[in-house]
DNA sequence: CACCGCAAACTGTGATCACAATTTACAGCG
DNA sequence: CGCTGTAAATTGTGATCACAGTTTGCGGTG
């Protein structure tokens, strides 16, 4: 990470801080980073070949969105530990946030939205089929905020979008005990076909009833596993 | 700022960038910098006579709080400017979640919890009375928070935490346009009296009208001043 | 008087160094 | 073999510098 390089050719491209960001994101959802576990901000930039100072930036930022902790007393970053309590506080957040953000959204639902989420619903059942983990989280994620997106609530959006982050380390628990084929129950067409018909309530009903299912087995999985 | 100073004599106490972050903050929720308007790191690490570095990291957290904004475009720095759409999706959210920490904490009120409120409550009538809006927001702010740290809800404590934050520009409007004397309505009373009786439903419903009165005043002064 | 153009000032970003505090490793003693 | 004290390594924090992009100011030209 020491070599001469180009420094920074582009002005309107992400920034690196931003890639750190998403880097570290990624790591922690896929649950790649354990939580408990320490990490440090010369560890992270040898990791991901930059200087520590955009690693000390996108860290800043997590640990204000919460998916990072601090200790207080050594000051020292780990990722947060999973334990009921907060489960249950990040499923009753969700549970409110994010089917209203499907109600709203159902009003601006067009067929161009329709067939992006079919797109992701299959890539979320391939997934689901082949055990791939990763994928899962990926596509599922991808089919949320797509249609979280059409609400046009940029509040809302970004509350929800910090929950998926908190909770990211959860899913790959619930994955890591009761295996990917553990939570299929797909509503996702369902919420699909409330879409169609503007019908807010039903798009409401579809996604709370989703994220319950979900968050009920991630009960179970921590609970069981403590 | 350049003078020589001592560095960094204590440990356990609050590190620079959280002095800044606090200073910041505060200028914020008590609106002595206007929305809209841009601000840049060296010249408020010049006003703190600080260097730009704490500032940096104090910013970094304000911006995933959404307590600022940058421009994506020239990578500038400015506050959140005031949108009744803004102001809707904030309101709806505090709706939900600062009533249901007041349920949550209903159960664990003690009698040191309704003396401090008490007190608080009877800061806020004073600051009313006298029209100083920096110490009824600082009041107001305290004993809200004073309740909701009793339910025991980190994760939801949080995001309440970040409403304020968010809101507090919009405060600031309300009073420069309708007065101090705009919203005296009590509700702390009620929320109080539930309390002591341990009624969750009863506190929540307080909470709820406290701050469905306190929205409203500020959507109509929103409005108004477009 | 209006408009263009260029230079100076200012912006956020990243790298590097310094420093104090903590943690870790290990040698020496019991 | 176990404990202890000390030195080395590692940590987060803050300051300073370098750099590229943007904005701002001002002088000259039409």
């Amino acid at each position: 990470m020491s070599e001469a390089k180009s420094r920074k050719p582009l002005a309107d491209s992400l920034a690196v801080h931003d890639q750190v960001y998403e880097a570290i994101r990624q790591a922690l959802i896929t649950g790649r980073i354990a939580p408990g576990v320490g990490v440090s901000l010369r560890s992270l930039a040898a990791e991901l070949g930059v200087s520590p100072m955009p690693v000390r930036d996108a860290v800043r930022r997590l640990v204000a969105e919460r998916a990072l902790a601090i200790n207080p007393a050594n000051k020292r970053l780990s990722v947060p530990s999973l334990t009921a309590d907060r489960l249950d506080q990040l499923s009753q957040a969700r549970l409110w946030i994010e089917p209203e953000l499907a109600a709203r959204a159902a009003p601006h639902a067009d067929a161009a939205l329709l067939k992006r989420l079919r797109e992701l619903d299959a890539a979320v059942d391939d997934a689901l089929k082949l055990g791939d983990v990763d994928a899962y989280m990926t596509a599922n994620h991808d089919f949320h905020f797509a249609l979280y997106e059409r609400a046009g609530a940029e509040v809302l959006l970004a509350m929800a979008g910090g929950l998926w982050l908190q909770i990211g380390p959860f899913m790959r628990v619930v994955f890591g005990r009761v295996g990917a084929d553990g939570l299929v129950a797909d509503r996702h067409a369902e919420a699909m076909q409330a879409l169609k018909a503007h019908d807010a309530e039903g798009a409401r009903r579809a996604i709370a009833a989703d994220l319950s299912e979900g968050m009920d087995k991630m009960r179970v999985a921590v609970e069981a596993g403590r």
